[in-house]
DNA sequence: ATCTGTGATATTTGATCACATGTCTGTTAT
DNA sequence: ATAACAGACATGTGATCAAATATCACAGAT
């Protein structure tokens, strides 16, 4: 048959979009650690039934973003130093090594792309969560490993309440990540993968830096849901 | 509080049972690559309801062991060369990397462990999965890293659907996969961590290598539930 | 004989209900 | 005043219901 341009139908699925909701607002690090959900009030929130909440906090829960406490509610997973190293390592081992597939397939596509993402950040206040996003899952695409990509997607949806701690500390704010990633750029075009692995783990570092033996962080956070 | 052996509460989570249940079917190898399941099927196989399967289910999904097609049914991934060696790319890489984060933990304990349960193999015909499975997951499990096990289970489910394919070769039922488990468990003895990575990649490429460029294996499977 | 539209059927999906269980609060007994 | 208890309340879980939609078989037209 003839394909005339008529697009794709929206293929509502109110799962989906509890899901993809939840996750932004995980990334953007809304949900402090310790913190508890309830399916009742998101619902209420989102203005749809239980049903939709619940699996998209199914998927949530397996993808280690979310814990079922013994009380059957749902929580933010509590801070511990011992966590946070965990989840580090696993970020900057499983993160290079996507990278050194990405280096086998590089173009110079490629880097303009993520040239232009660096330079289209609309630099406002605090870190630019979607720039940072942005650039590192376009490098991460270069792999082309579907198996490995949703890895780290679940490996961020668990950091994302860390980066709630992060954005309260003032220092924070004056964030060199561009300059980490204007590292990677520049090793990409000179084909320094050696530079491109130490400026990636660089910034993965930086992102987990004011974690470190921080007294403050191990309060017990208020629920998000009344 | 002081621990009594009564162990834990059944906590009746229907829910987590059905999850186990599929879970165990699917390192089996019980569901080929492209297989079709249904969720009133699958609850009137086991005795439920709908919703609890719905779950467990989406927490499949969410691991990767199963898809949503665009006709609102779940199939298994179907089979693809370059899919199957993604997967393999991954496995190899993390199991690896945690491998090596165990190494720094290894005692004279898990070594005794790890041999036991070689030994009490019960050498039936055909390979040993349960032996296999708490094998490598004995090991990795020495790394202590709570966020990168279940990454490694993911991947073992995503595996489960090839492992239907090749217990279908004769060639196959000659398990020699001790033969690299007793590698790993000497090489460990002599502290010799060049030889534990290399025989656990020997492993690991043992359990694909009946998938390579077979022509047979691109068949469309047939449904598994009416 | 082949293709297309129509209706029947099957199945997922979201909403609602009933229930079990954990938590909190206010009262009472010591 | 404090600890224990009882009852109300809150919340996840499983079952069931209603609606939307895809699949399939069949009839009719070309």
């Amino acid at each position: 048959m003839e394909s005339f341009g008529i697009g794709k139908i929206d293929q509502s699925k109110l799962r989906e979009e509890v899901y993809t909701l939840l996750c932004r607002a995980f990334m953007r690090g809304e949900f402090p650690p310790g913190a508890i959900l309830n399916l009742r009030s998101l619902a209420q929130e989102l203005g749809t039934s239980m049903t939709p909440v619940r699996e998209a906090i199914r998927r949530l829960v397996a993808e280690g973003a979310l814990v079922d406490t013994p009380s059957r509610t749902l929580q933010v997973p509590t801070f511990s130093q011992e966590r946070m190293l965990d989840l580090k390592r696993a970020r900057i081992g499983i993160e290079i090594m996507v990278l050194d597939i990405a280096l086998e397939n590089i173009d110079t596509a490629l880097i303009d792309r993520l040239e232009q993402i660096i330079d289209n950040c609309r630099d406002s206040s605090g870190p630019d969560l979607q720039t940072n996003y942005d650039f590192h899952f376009a490098l991460y695409r270069q792999s082309g490993s579907k198996v490995m990509l949703p890895l780290i997607e679940a490996l961020w949806l668990q950091y994302g309440p860390y980066l709630n701690l992060i954005i309260r500390h003032k220092e924070a704010q004056d964030s060199e990540e561009h300059k980490y990633h204007k590292q990677i750029v520049s090793a990409l075009r000179s084909g320094d993968k050696t530079a491109a692995r130490d400026a990636l783990r660089a910034d993965l570092e930086r992102s987990f830096q004011f974690l470190a033996t921080d007294s403050e962080l191990d309060v017990t956070a208020g629920t998000t849901n009344k």
